[in-house]
DNA sequence: ATGCTAACTTACCAATCGGTAAGTGGTCAA
DNA sequence: TTGACCACTTACCGATTGGTAAGTTAGCAT
């Protein structure tokens, strides 16, 4: 029996670095295809169009970013966002790709905002936000924008990376990495305790 | 005498459009010839590349940028910045484009990054930060960092409006805009008077 | 009048795009 | 053994891509 399951996850690995790197524009079935080392109907065996590989990929990201979040679990919702944010941002320094997926998916959603699979993701964020000691005291309005103004400050520092590298060198680069997740702790520590 | 100037940079102002919407990947020449009312080779008698226009785009949008950064001039630094900040934000909720045209420039980036143009103006948004009171008690690493943590805030919340609105709704993204607006102005107190 | 240049146009190109059609080879249950 | 099915391949398709070549038209200095 050959392993279905197995090829499928593998093409939605490689569509994922693919589509992280270049957008959904700038990557083609043929690159994928060429990725992948399979022909390129080998894809489309599996996802019928291109919009459906890619959607596939997105139900994967959020699935990993949920997984992700509930395995930083904490007794003290603080600890727990505080903990999660900052692995959130150093394992993107390791790798960009799923932050960058991310910012791609924003920037094209129109026409798949309607289905967009991040949604459990940060309800849950919301969720353990509320339940801190300043959450409590806020309306949900003032906790979607403080995740939002997180994740974002996060996402955004990630993609910005090789651009401030290249203005400001490598050596900048790095020390703004460090001094990036010390406002991370200190933006969930004076959220947090308001 | 045809108005050379005129066209040129009404072709970059239709390419900032297209560009911002769906990157440059996503972008063709026969659709910016076509949103410009000309042929195809109207764009390449002025722009020898679909690269070289594009290029021609993010300088302009580094040069829009910096205008309107120093347009909030203030005496106070810490006001200036508050300023820019939420306007920034507010016109961005009228068109989005630059702060579009930004992030996708962002994800592009490895081969540009050498010649990116919006250096100065994140040098000049630097500047006025270490002229806070907070900035003044900070290293210029740190003054980076919030400076990134500012920007990427904002940029992201941009882009993210069409994907929460269709999430959660045009009332909460409304909603959502406002308490973003106040958290601008909070981070940017909390910054200067540390 | 003439020649030069700027600002275009139509015509055309090879390459690549996403996707269809029609097989091919192996594994499986019956 | 047979026949169905799955994972995949080669061959091919019209449409579109960025870009070249060769005009064409207008204004302007000489």
């Amino acid at each position: 029996m050959k392993p279905s399951g197995d090829a499928k996850s593998a093409y939605i690995a490689v569509a994922t670095r693919r589509f992280a790197m270049d957008g959904f524009h700038g990557t083609s079935l043929s690159h994928l295809a060429k990725d992948a080392g399979v022909s390129k109907q080998a894809l489309l065996h599996f996802f019928k169009t291109k919009e459906a590989l890619y959607a596939a990929t997105l139900t994967a990201l959020a699935e990993r970013m949920m997984q992700d979040l509930i395995a930083c679990r904490h007794a003290d919702p603080a600890q727990w966002l505080s903990d999660y944010f900052t692995t959130l941002c150093q394992n993107a320094y390791a790798d960009p790709t799923d932050m960058r997926l991310v910012v791609h998916a924003l920037l094209d959603s129109d026409q798949n905002a309607r289905k967009w699979p991040l949604r459990p993701y940060l309800d849950e964020l919301i969720r353990i936000t509320s339940d801190t000691s300043g959450g409590r005291a806020k309306e949900v309005s003032a906790q979607l924008a403080w995740v939002s103004q997180m994740i974002g400050m996060i996402q955004y520092h990630i993609i910005s990376v090789p651009t401030v590298s290249g203005m400001y060198g490598a050596d900048t680069a790095t020390v703004l990495q460090v001094e990036m997740v010390k406002r991370i702790e200190h933006a969930v520590h004076e959220f947090c305790s308001n």
